[in-house]
DNA sequence: TCAAAAGTGTTCTCAATACACCCATGA
DNA sequence: TCATGGGTGTATTGAGAACACTTTTGA
């Protein structure tokens, strides 16, 4: 018997939102150039139908993977998309989940094979679908976030100057920032370590460089400093 | 020709926690009593099944009506579970939506009614398949939101005293408050107004009636006051 | 020597907190 | 008249915002 035979059933997919961050200190976006169809030819996010045997959040980690060569990334949910009208061609109700990543060069090789572009905020085409919204709406939970929680170092390599970390802030919040008070604020965390090292790159003095304190940070969170939203 | 006919599909539900507020000023939670299989007898949150016609949000909207009559209510979407093995019998991914509602008796009639019953969030009991989890994410996330957001008027009737305000909020965040700060910080949104009645139930005295500034609240909101996490 | 980025300190304002007494009234 | 809950004001603290100059060094 089964109780639950006259009820319907969904296609689930997932969205994935990914923002990337790189050299050039300018927020990026992931987006995909579709070859086949539906949508052929059409920009989309990269996105993926759900399996019988994995969660939502699986399916997520398993296209990011795919497309980027990475595990282990800051990825959450934002909100399901399931209104009736959403894909005029299916029923399907999508689950969108947005991710920070660092863009190294094996990356943006391994995302030009899979057909897929990084694509920069400011200036975002149009994407199929309810996708656009996706995106909309991932930037203003991101925000809100960081107001509360130091989220941008997913986003940095290993070794940073704050310029850099700055920059970032500004890529995300879309606004300058005073540098004294960001250093203020940023060394008021304390969840991050002064190197001996200075990075000669971007000024003839040179930045000292500065890595996470991953320990720190578990210790703060676990000890009910709860950033989270 | 379907693009998509080797997708699996999956049976979708909401899961509706819906938080209470009573006279006796203590948060509540429905449940709802099972009356047949799955899990006959056994405690549960009001849920159903997406149907194909509808959006997961007008899933929980048609449910929130028939348990409580109500509609027009405060209800935001918490996240979806998914795991692979969280409903034992069928693979079925559940969305949940929070809801703040005023209880009065009218809605007591229909929720007993339905088989439905009010408990309170210090006690709440076992229920089924990760309910519970489900409960203690929404209790943090209501929490985090009424840091920003005056959240409470939902919940209250339509006039109301500053004390029974603050009751509630002692209720949501389950510590006291200092009544002369509470009354300072409420004031200071703006979106209260002081009528000329008092609410002589409670004390000799009698409190002041204030009721919601819905528009002022509103105006405030468009012009980029965002409270919304 | 100078252009260009890195780094530093102080003041001001405002919001959050802590805290104690008077008021109005029905019993 | 008094017990009960309603209502008020002030001082303190800390965080965030505004703001200008010195340092370093390769070109």
């Amino acid at each position: 018997m089964d109780l639950y035979r006259d009820k319907d059933k969904f296609y689930v997919a997932v969205d994935c939102i990914i923002f990337g961050f790189d050299d050039d200190e300018k927020l990026k976006l992931l987006v995909f150039n579709r070859k086949i169809d539906p949508f052929k030819k059409s920009l989309s996010l990269i996105g993926s139908f759900v399996q019988i045997g994995e969660s939502v959040s699986d399916a997520s980690i398993r296209i990011l993977k795919e497309f980027t060569g990475l595990q282990n990334v800051y990825m959450k949910e934002l909100k399901t998309y399931s209104s009736v009208d959403r894909d005029p061609g299916y029923r399907c109700i999508s689950v969108a989940q947005y991710a920070l990543i660092r863009v190294n060069d094996t990356i943006k090789t391994l995302v030009n094979q899979k057909g897929a572009q990084w694509c920069e905020i400011e200036d975002i085409p149009k994407l199929i679908l309810d996708h656009n919204e996706m995106v909309n709406d991932s930037l203003k939970r991101i925000e809100q976030i960081t107001k509360f929680k130091p989220i941008g170092f997913e986003l940095l390599p290993k070794k940073f100057t704050i310029p850099k970390l700055q920059a970032l802030y500004e890529a995300i919040y879309r606004r300058k920032l005073d540098p004294r008070n960001f250093r203020k604020k940023i060394l008021s965390f304390g969840v991050i370590i002064k190197l001996d090292e200075k990075d000669k790159t971007t000024s003839k003095k040179g930045a000292f460089l500065y890595k996470f304190d991953h320990k720190k940070y578990t210790i703060l969170q676990e000890s009910g400093y709860n950033f989270e939203v």
